[in-house]
DNA sequence: TTGGCCACGTA
DNA sequence: CGTACGTGGCCAAA
């Protein structure tokens, strides 16, 4: 934090907590089913039961030392007048959730909050008056509300914690995540919001014009004042409509600026809570029916209780234990809950070195399980607004976990901010900690608790046993999107969402998911049981396989690879992005008015249903094939066929031609956009998520954006490459590729001695293949012959029918038959792999890949002959492209282990499968492709070499060879 | 708002 | 009627 002086403030002042009380009672009420929460006279109760629940949750995680609830008050405010329908919806609230505000005052004044209303001003005004009161007096300001009027407020010292599209998902934004979100500063977010509208209050912006417009105008002229100068020089539609509505959006800014300036007659200092009245607490439940487990938590939240643990739900199901939580304030406690629970691993429960990847071989036994795992620790962070992998920068760390022993120890959110802010050795004091457990440490997600981490600048070493990649490994068909998930899966136990309240259990899901976080730390530490019930169940079952080997020498080295990577990103040229969305949008939007034309009407030219209708029943063209639907197919495929044979047909052959080019052109634009969109501004790079417990067969995948699709198969598309470039730092980039791998490697499981030798003698392979197959020499194979050859080959490992084949080379049925028959009749050996593959999966269950990668094929037993074809092709497919990927990984593995150990700068920064991209340092270009090269070339020994071509470049394109 | 379908980009 | 993925738009069902 470069701020010193506001985070000693912070310390020595504390955190004041200001609540939109109408605003969190609206989202409470809305989130949860009100059949669910009424009492027997039918008293709605589900908006206190819901402010409560969230007001507690913020409590725990945020501990603020101040506490103040405003509301807004009957009748209308300085703004009705300016504005007659204004907050017509809220004023339109249902009677059940009226009836429930003064229910919520009880509590409030009962628990011993101040609640603020002013006559005449909303709560608002309240609300940005205390956060201003606040900030003098020297307060950290949290602002509690859904209402994004009070984003206006934020700045260094004043937060607005905003609940997202899940009633406990709470963002906290900051002037970075305001300018991150809206492109604008918090200061300006109301002109912004005056250009928008506001439909949750009624009030209309300017017609066609979002976020991004507004945003795009205020960053143009500076602000309102200077968009409403320079009106006339907006062009187009949107322009035209913001002139027309000039008086609205005036209007809108005088509504919505917040006045900060009210008298309260309080101070902040006063603003204490806790002071339970319990005779009055307890009547107020009595009436509402809450139950006791609802009064303890909420009480516990208040400091009533025992404060330091928390309680331990003894009707978990049996086959885990949820832990009691200990609540570390600093290092001193620390270290003692350590001293206690995690003594240091003595010699005997050390294990081997697994870096030691030389020793990797696909012949390699599979190693045992150590003796650790007895006694394992576990870490687990979690962050407060997403379960999934937390790109850099935008973790928003909830708090850290540590358990041993059957006990836990919790390292709340605000404990943490603090922390790493004040320098006061716990962060230092953890990172020992971690580091002399880590080779009996135990997560769930290597990659993704190591980015949580990194959030707070604490390095994690590779653990000891990662559940996310053991469940991956034991079935890399199922996918668990969380540690939740993956229980039930692999442990049968369903974690049920809290019991919102003991009288009436049965909610529905939505409503369930909404308030299942009533014990956020109840939640937590229920996760970290399973982690632990998971390793135990994980653990023999990977060693039973004899996978320890694959998910010490590759799964978890790779996924650290990976972070790297992934914290890295890809440096890209923006205005060579721009420029280029810009000029596939112009030709798509000629493509459009063209087809337009031909059409004679406006057809949507991305509806397939639209499309359908123009060309098989208005211009009558003569459909081919059909979706699976059952409707006529309009893929590019179909159309290019249709666009040839009508050159008879002016009209459709015109509309064809213009459809065509803007399905391509379209979709180069909205690839591009994506990219745009993904660019971190910060620093101009895109940070992919390479997601390694997806794919099946044991390749990575890549997620938002996906960076293994870019365009590369056509110039046009291609030029997209270009655009990824090194960065600050850095002069070139590396592509470096495995040509044939597959092949290869059918070449040398099968065995067989005519493909084996043709990848020897290093001759044009497919040519040489071509010559083999058709009984020619070498220099006589045409290029159809080797065309013909060379799919049939690709084709082999995806289990490629004689139908298929001929459609793809436009070839008769007999034709292909006949090439398929003398194929397999020229590689012998390659055929009986193939049909061994498929007959050993029938019998075992599973393939397996040169590294012990299982995939499971239910499948091949179905009665149905589709499914059970199906499930061939892909055992077939899944030992070929699995053992691919293992092969690739373990090149990553190596490749980033020597460029590391060479010293030098140069990093990798994408995987496509068979294809690594490197930035290149100034002056490492030499030495740094060579060790790529010969890492990926010799990452396994097999009967035929490994072929790795390489090129460098000014950007990725450049970099093709 | 959500989910299925379609289309299409990669290896 | 070729394996493995992810994304975005449309559209019907909520």
């Amino acid at each position: 934090m470069s701020d010193n002086l506001d985070d000693t403030q912070t310390k020595t002042r504390g955190t004041l907590l200001v609540v939109d009380g109408h605003s969190l009672a609206f989202r409470a009420f809305f989130a949860l089913p009100v059949e669910s929460f009424s009492t027997h006279d039918g008293q709605a109760t589900n908006a206190v039961w819901g402010f409560a629940s969230m007001l507690c949750q913020v409590l725990d995680s945020e501990r603020p030392d101040r506490l103040a609830v405003a509301f807004d008050v009957k009748g209308g405010t300085f703004r009705n007048q300016l504005l007659p329908q204004y907050k017509g919806t809220r004023e339109a609230a249902p009677e059940e959730l009226l009836t429930q505000l003064p229910l919520i005052q009880r509590m409030l004044k009962a628990l011993g909050v101040t609640y603020i209303e002013k006559p005449g001003f909303e709560g608002d005004d309240v609300i940005g008056t205390l956060a201003s009161m606040g900030e003098d007096a020297g307060y950290a300001t949290l602002v509690l509300s859904g209402d994004r009027d009070a984003f206006q407020l934020i700045d260094d010292n004043i937060t607005v914690l905003y609940p997202g599209q899940h009633f406990k998902d709470l963002k906290h934004m900051t002037p970075q995540a305001v300018e991150e979100k809206y492109h604008v500063p918090p200061s300006l977010y109301p002109d912004l919001a005056a250009l928008r509208g506001e439909t949750a209050d009624n009030i209309p912006g300017v017609p066609g014009v979002g976020d991004g417009f507004a945003a795009k105008w205020i960053n143009q002229f500076g602000n309102l004042e200077g968009i409403i100068a320079h009106a006339d020089e907006i062009g187009g539609k949107k322009g035209e409509a913001l002139r027309d509505n000039i008086d609205q959006v005036k209007l809108n800014r005088t509504v919505n600026a917040l006045r900060r300036d009210l008298d309260l007659g309080v101070a902040v200092r006063d603003l204490t809570f806790g002071e339970v009245d319990t005779a009055a607490f307890d009547e107020l439940f009595a009436q509402l029916e809450f139950g006791g487990r609802t009064r303890s938590r909420i009480l516990k939240s208040f400091g009533i209780g025992q404060q330091s643990t928390v309680e331990d739900d003894s009707q978990e199901p049996s086959s885990f234990n949820v832990p009691e939580g200990t609540v570390i304030n600093d290092a001193a406690q620390l270290q003692a809950w350590a001293a206690a629970n995690m003594p240091a691993a003595d010699s005997s429960t050390q294990h081997s070195d697994h870096s030691d990847h030389e020793l990797l071989q696909p012949t390699a036994a599979g190693q045992h399980a150590p003796a650790t795992l007895c006694a394992p620790r576990i870490a687990h962070a979690w962050t407060l607004n997403a379960e999934g992998s937390p790109k850099p920068g935008r973790a928003e760390l909830a708090s850290i976990l540590l358990f041993s022993a059957g006990q836990a120890a919790i390292i709340p959110a605000k404990v943490l901010r603090d922390s790493v802010a004040a320098d006061n050795g716990l962060m230092e004091t953890m990172q020992t900690i971690i580091n002399d457990h880590a080779s009996s440490m135990i997560v769930h997600g290597f990659k993704e608790q190591s980015h949580m981490l990194a959030s707070v600048n604490l390095v994690l070493p590779t653990p000891f046993f990662d559940t996310k990649l053991a469940g991956y490994l034991i079935h890399p068909d199922f996918h668990a999107e969380s540690v939740e998930e993956a229980g039930e899966h692999f442990l049968d136990v369903h974690i049920e969402a809290e019991d919102s309240q003991e009288s009436q259990g049965q909610l529905d899901l939505g409503g369930d998911d909404e308030i299942s976080e009533e014990d956020d730390r109840h939640h937590e530490l229920t996760r970290i049981a399973l982690i632990a019930a998971l390793a135990a169940t994980l653990a023999p079952m990977v060693d039973e396989r004899q996978q320890f080997t694959l998910l010490h020498a590759i799964e978890l080295p790779v996924s650290q690879v990976l972070y790297g990577m992934e914290r890295t990103g890809a440096s890209v040229d923006m205005p060579r992005l721009v420029a280029m969305r810009d000029q596939f949008a112009s030709d798509a939007r000629q493509a459009q008015e063209i087809a337009w034309d031909a059409a004679g009407t406006r057809v949507n030219l991305q509806s397939p249903k639209q499309l359908q209708k123009i060309l098989f029943e208005d211009m009558g063209l003569k459909p081919t094939r059909k979706t699976k639907s059952g409707s006529y197919t309009t893929n590019a495929a179909v159309l290019q066929d249709l666009y040839v044979k009508s050159v008879d047909n002016e009209r459709a052959n015109t509309f064809l031609g213009a459809l065509l080019r803007h399905r391509e052109t379209n979709k180069l634009k909205q690839i591009v956009q994506t990219l745009i969109d993904a660019t971190n501004p910060a620093d101009g790079r895109i940070h992919t998520t390479f997601e390694q417990t997806v794919a099946a067969t044991g390749r990575l995948s890549s997620v938002d954006p996906n960076l293994q699709n870019i365009p590369n198969r056509n110039a046009q598309g291609r030029e997209i490459r270009s655009a990824f470039v090194p960065g600050e730092g850095y002069e070139s980039l590396l592509s470096s590729d495995y040509s044939q791998v597959e092949l290869r490697i059918m070449a040398d499981l099968s065995g067989d001695e005519a493909l084996i030798e043709a990848f020897r003698s290093g001759a044009d392979f497919h040519r040489y293949v071509a010559s083999l197959v058709y009984g020619v020499p070498v220099e006589e194979i045409s290029s159809d012959q080797r065309s013909h050859v060379k799919a049939m080959s690709y084709g082999l490992a995806y289990g490629l029918s004689t139908y298929g084949l001929a459609q793809q080379l436009k070839i008769a049925p007999g034709e292909a038959e006949r090439l398929k028959a003398q194929y397999f009749a020229t590689f012998g050996k390659v055929h009986e792999y193939l049909e061994s593959l498929v007959s050993s999966a029938r019998e075992r269950g599973y393939t397996e890949t040169m590294f012990g990668r299982r995939r499971y094929f239910p499948g091949l037993h179905s009665t149905n002959r589709n499914v059970r074809d199906a499930a061939e092709r892909a055992a077939l497919n899944a030992p070929i492209q699995g053992s691919a990927a293992d092969i690739m990984k373990i090149a990553m593995i190596r490749a980033d282990q020597a460029l590391r150990n060479a010293g030098l700068l140069s990093r990798i920064i994408l995987q496509i499968h068979d294809e690594l991209v490197v930035e290149i340092a100034p002056g490492e270009q030499d030495r740094a492709s060579e060790l790529v090269k010969d890492a990926m070339e010799h990452a396994v020994q097999l009967a035929v070499p490994l072929d790795v071509s390489t090129g460098i470049g000014e950007d990725w394109q450049l970099a093709a060879h």
